[in-house]
RNA sequence: GCCCCCGUAGCCCAAUGGCAGAGGCAGGCGACUUAAAAUCGCUUCAGUCAGGGUUCGAGUCCCUGCGGGGGCACCA
């Protein structure tokens, strides 16, 4: 899920020589082998090089751009966001050469292209990218084609028969269809790349550039940011203050922690800039170094920036003199499970591992990553739509005030695996309030004293009870709950006809079934569970009392059935000893007359033997 | 547009590639009761969304499609 957030792109950097400049253009490329098609240059609106490139432009050029660079600033992120919108921009009025083909290139400056990523300028090439096309239609700009999409590269991209008709290039020139070629193909109007496919074109290109030393090899990572660029009033203030001069001075560490000021009074709606900044009082400081006017930096961090770090924070609560406790997060960190719900998974989760690659890179923990597992529990909501009384549905305070807390728990756990979304109208708490009072009652109905020897109780039972012992873990640490809490209900059933049937209420193993229900309903009803405890006779709390060993003499089955398979049919079950040989099953099962049958006149052509579970016979 | 998850009984959901049903809800029948509730017992109900493939054997693995849910969205 955190694909969209964080990413990295290979490619190369580029040099464009750019008329009336000394230095060259750097942009970054993961299409170095369009080189040859690319007809023009874009940079971001909001960037400083089209700050430097627009400076002593003429008016009929600085002004539409002056004009388009205050309508980008004031397009809401959610509105730029949006991705099929149409594209805008302005000619610079300036020129780039083309490195490998010696054209000129118009600069254009475009809000397509963002100033925070790569070097916040592209090379357009409008035949092999769709944006780069949209733009170029809707600006009437040269689309040059230099991959062919139709020519087979390695014989299985793209896929042509002997046969096929192919099309004619100019039946799908981009300029005409608005359809950019961005599949596999064979290098045309490219010099000494034509014929190469995208890969080897690509490596030729970098090693051509890396040789003129006008581009080579780069890297380019993204991460996404909500860490700083939501601003908020009430978030965590940077605790710096920027002086008249320009300097950054940190605030002095006996005037730490920095703390919001008091919002009332304040304007706090959004404004394009930082919500804090409207509290005068408490931006201007004096410079702590020498007293003149300066302001606090009125930028906030988002919340996440803090639970970024609190796993660390929580191994040293009340150290007064630090952050955390290196040597408390050696012994405890990195954290085995980290449950959460999705909005967690992509922000949350991103921002705590990068904050811990960089703890790890200052050397002050010894991991990198600060999470060992995960699970994202699902969402309760009630007739599709959240839990919510305004909006006339169920309440949690009022189910919690009609079924009890461990009613309602034991719902939540049970209504199936726990990073499912589920719907209380599907799982309603009722037959939970029934499950717990069937329990409660068994508690009362056991007569024996807990002092009373097991071993001597209802064979059936026990074997049952210590299966249940065996297996009931394994699907707690598996986040199974849905399934313990079934196999809790088949064992508490098993007790209820216990006592009703032959082994009675004064029956050894009814008392320890009854035991084991409430020591695992303690995990999910721990009330309910603490009341059976009391009423077995101890005292509280089930909750300190350990998990029981199961006993492996009574987790031996005494014997298995063993299905024999006709061509993937059953045709015959077995009841064999669970520790049979695979000959000796082969030999019952084609010794089976119902097998013999079946079979008739065919003859055998494989037998499968899984022993003691299945016999597979094939026939030829 | 791209990525991820999920389709099993009227409903919620189980099933290391090996007998499709463990559990619950709802429904039906019965016991107890003057009656009802509560309780206890018994019980009906699907061949696993569709179509291909792999396999001795597929709900389970692979491909395509349909349906549902979620995430992201101009990242060069």
């Amino acid at each position: 899920m955190q694909k969209n957030w964080i990413g990295r792109s290979n490619g190369a950097e580029v040099d464009f020589r750019v008329e009336g400049r000394d230095e060259p253009v750097t942009v970054f490329t993961t299409r170095p082998d369009t080189l040859h098609g690319a007809t023009y240059m874009v940079v971001a609106p909001d960037s400083d090089l089209a700050a430097e490139l627009i400076a002593g432009q003429p008016a009929e050029i600085a002004e539409p751009f002056a004009a388009y660079l205050a309508r980008v600033q004031a397009t809401t992120e959610v509105e730029r966001q949006s991705a099929d919108r149409v594209k805008t921009g302005v000619p610079l009025g300036r020129f780039a050469i083309n490195p490998v083909t010696g054209d000129r290139l118009p600069i254009w400056s475009a809000d397509y292209v963002l100033s925070d990523y790569g070097t916040g300028a592209i090379m357009a090439v409008p035949a092999h990218d769709q944006r780069d096309l949209d733009f170029a239609r809707a600006f009437d700009l040269p689309v040059k084609t230099v991959v062919d999409v139709f020519q087979p590269v390695t014989g299985v991209i793209p896929v042509i028969r002997p046969g096929d008709e192919l099309p004619e290039l100019e039946s799908v020139d981009p300029a005409v269809t608005g359809v950019a070629l961005t599949g596999e193909g064979r290098m045309v109007n490219s010099g000494s790349l034509n014929g190469m496919s995208k890969t080897n074109a690509i490596a030729r290109m970098i090693k051509d550039l890396e040789a003129a030393g006008t581009g080579r090899a780069a890297k380019s990572y993204r991460l996404r940011d909500w860490l700083i660029s939501r601003q908020r009033f009430w978030g965590t203030p940077i605790p710096i203050i920027h002086g008249a001069d320009g300097a950054e001075i940190p605030v002095p560490e006996d005037q730490l922690p920095v703390r919001l000021p008091d919002s009332g009074g304040l304007d706090l709606k959004p404004k394009g800039t930082s919500p804090l900044g409207a509290a005068t009082d408490w931006v201007n400081v004096p410079n702590p170094v020498d007293g003149t006017p300066a302001k606090r930096d009125a930028d906030t961090m988002d919340t996440f920036v803090d639970s970024s770090w609190y796993f660390l924070r929580f191994l040293s609560p009340n150290d007064d003199g630090k952050a955390f406790d290196p040597a408390e997060a050696d012994k405890w960190a990195p954290v085995d499970q980290y449950v959460g719900g999705v909005e967690h998974a992509i922000l949350h989760l991103l921002y705590a591992r990068f904050i811990t690659k960089v703890l790890f890179d200052l050397g002050l923990v010894h991991f990198t990553e600060p999470f060992n597992a995960l699970l994202n529990q699902g969402m309760v909501l009630s007739g599709g739509a959240k839990m919510s009384k305004s909006k006339g549905g169920v309440s949690l305070s009022d189910e919690l005030n009609r079924f009890g807390v461990d009613a309602i728990r034991l719902t939540m756990a049970f209504a199936g695996p726990p990073e499912d979304t589920i719907d209380w109208e599907d799982v309603r708490p009722g037959g939970q309030v029934k499950f717990l009072n069937r329990v409660l009652r068994m508690a009362t109905e056991v007569t024996s004293a807990p002092e009373v020897v097991w071993a001597s109780g209802d064979a059936g039972l026990r074997r049952q009870t210590h299966r249940f012992l065996a297996d009931a873990p394994q699907l707690a640490e598996t986040f199974k709950f849905n399934v313990m809490i079934a196999r809790l209900m088949e064992l508490a059933n098993a007790t209820r006809k216990a006592i009703d049937g032959q082994a009675g209420p004064a029956d050894g193993a009814v008392r320890e079934a009854v035991e084991t229900i409430a020591l695992a309903l303690s995990l999910f009803a721990p009330y309910t569970a603490e009341e059976m405890w009391e009423r077995l006779g101890y005292v509280p709390s089930v909750a300190l009392h350990g998990w029981r060993k199961p006993d492996p003499m009574l987790l031996v089955e005494d014997s298995v059935t063993a299905v024999v398979q006709v061509d993937g049919k059953v045709r015959d079950r077995l009841e064999v000893s669970p520790k049979i040989t695979a000959e000796e099953l082969e030999r019952l099962a084609t010794s089976s007359d119902v097998v013999k049958r079946s079979l008739g006149t065919r003859r055998i052509a494989r037998v499968v033997v899984r022993a003691p579970r299945v016999v597979s016979i094939a026939t030829e």
